[in-house]
DNA sequence: CGGCATCCTCTTTGATACTG
DNA sequence: CAGTATCAAAGAGGATGCCG
């Protein structure tokens, strides 16, 4: 990127990162963890993929990103952030929650993933009984499964799936966030074509107060 | 800008401020508040007249700023942010912590405007003697002078001057920050053709504890 | 398959000149 | 002061090809 030749934090932050793409492959590292070429191109559905090794030989330029040749039973090289590419997160973190207020509308025709759920969930969802047993909210829509794990205090989002979950939540994403963000009850999302199923205890220890409540 | 088409928080708000520049403009109008279309020229050095004008346009019709008609005396057409805009803070913060690593370097040609002293001072200056009468420091740069003005355990700076600051800093912007944010002490600015001229206590009242110390 | 490189088209930008 | 007009250069998007 050409830079804008300003001595200003922010717009020397802009000279590295303010790229098409570029946050958004820091997202998916950041939700992900270190990632193949191709999970990063699944993960970034739109992208050319010139226009991602491009970019990540820039981030790997500028010391945000590293490669790492995975041992022989995977035998590939994994992409994952240096410390200074995590430091990103705050960043990353604001525009998110910034962002939220744009993720009402239906959002026709968009892609999704089921790592962004991690988003929201760490934004809205607390553990607020850390005392009692850890518990798993299986979330399934027409990506792969994600699994919410609240354990000890902690809410943790990854993709993938669990074998019993004490509770599952199928349908589209835009109503389920709407439920993890406390915007729409239990008895709305099913409305809107939401099935959940099993122990609904957990949505009452995870969701913030006022939603909570209304759940019934 | 063109849609990421991507449903997540992150990507939507790139959609709407991912373009170049536009995070630029909104740190102008977050340090300086409102302006005028020539005082964010100057304030964005290198941008293109006819790009400044298509991206107010953009944040207009994206709801973050909006324009008002200023009354007689300055009879000019001021651009501020709207409170969606203002919310916009976090990112610009955090992107601003980001980027100071980068700002270490000589920055050999870039541009400097005195109102981006801001990030620094937010983020590395305390009022640590809240119950002490109002102090100030001016700087001066080859750019516009700026003042901090330390008052009841808060820092803040504006562009402009002050009758009789109880400090003045005058030198290369480098230096300058480098004291501010407590790499430097006031030998080492000196000796970098930094002048330090005036009460130097109010420094120790405003820097954080290790540079505090050092200052001698 | 995973991991790119090339080629081509289209859009965005940067620089400068000009106007009400 | 507050933009618009013009045009060349750079970058993004999309399709496809190559190689271990």
């Amino acid at each position: 990127m050409r830079s804008y030749g300003q001595y200003c934090s922010v717009a020397k932050a802009l000279d590295v990162v303010g790229d098409r793409w570029t946050l958004l492959i820091i997202r998916e590292l950041l939700v992900r963890g270190a990632c193949r070429y191709t999970d990063l191109k699944n993960g970034l559905p739109g992208i050319a993929t010139n226009l991602l090794a491009d970019r990540i030989r820039e981030l790997e330029a500028a010391g945000l990103v590293s490669r790492e040749e995975a041992p022989p039973p995977v035998a590939t090289t994994l992409i994952r952030l240096t410390e200074a590419g995590q430091e990103l997160d705050p960043v990353v973190q604001a525009l998110g929650r910034w962002g939220i207020r744009y993720m009402a509308e239906p959002a026709e025709g968009d892609a999704f993933c089921s790592q962004w759920f991690t988003f929201p969930v760490e934004v809205f969802l607390r553990d607020r009984d850390p005392d009692a047993p850890p518990a798993t909210i299986e979330l399934r829509t027409a990506a792969d499964p994600a699994v919410i794990e609240v354990s000890g205090g902690s809410v943790r989002v990854r993709v993938g799936s669990v074998s019993a979950p004490d509770l599952v939540i199928s349908g589209r994403p835009q109503p389920i966030l709407g439920l993890l963000t406390g915007h729409l009850s239990v008895p709305e999302v099913t409305a809107l074509g939401v099935e959940v199923s099993g122990d609904h205890r957990v949505l009452r220890r995870v969701l913030p107060d006022p939603a909570g409540q209304a759940l019934s």
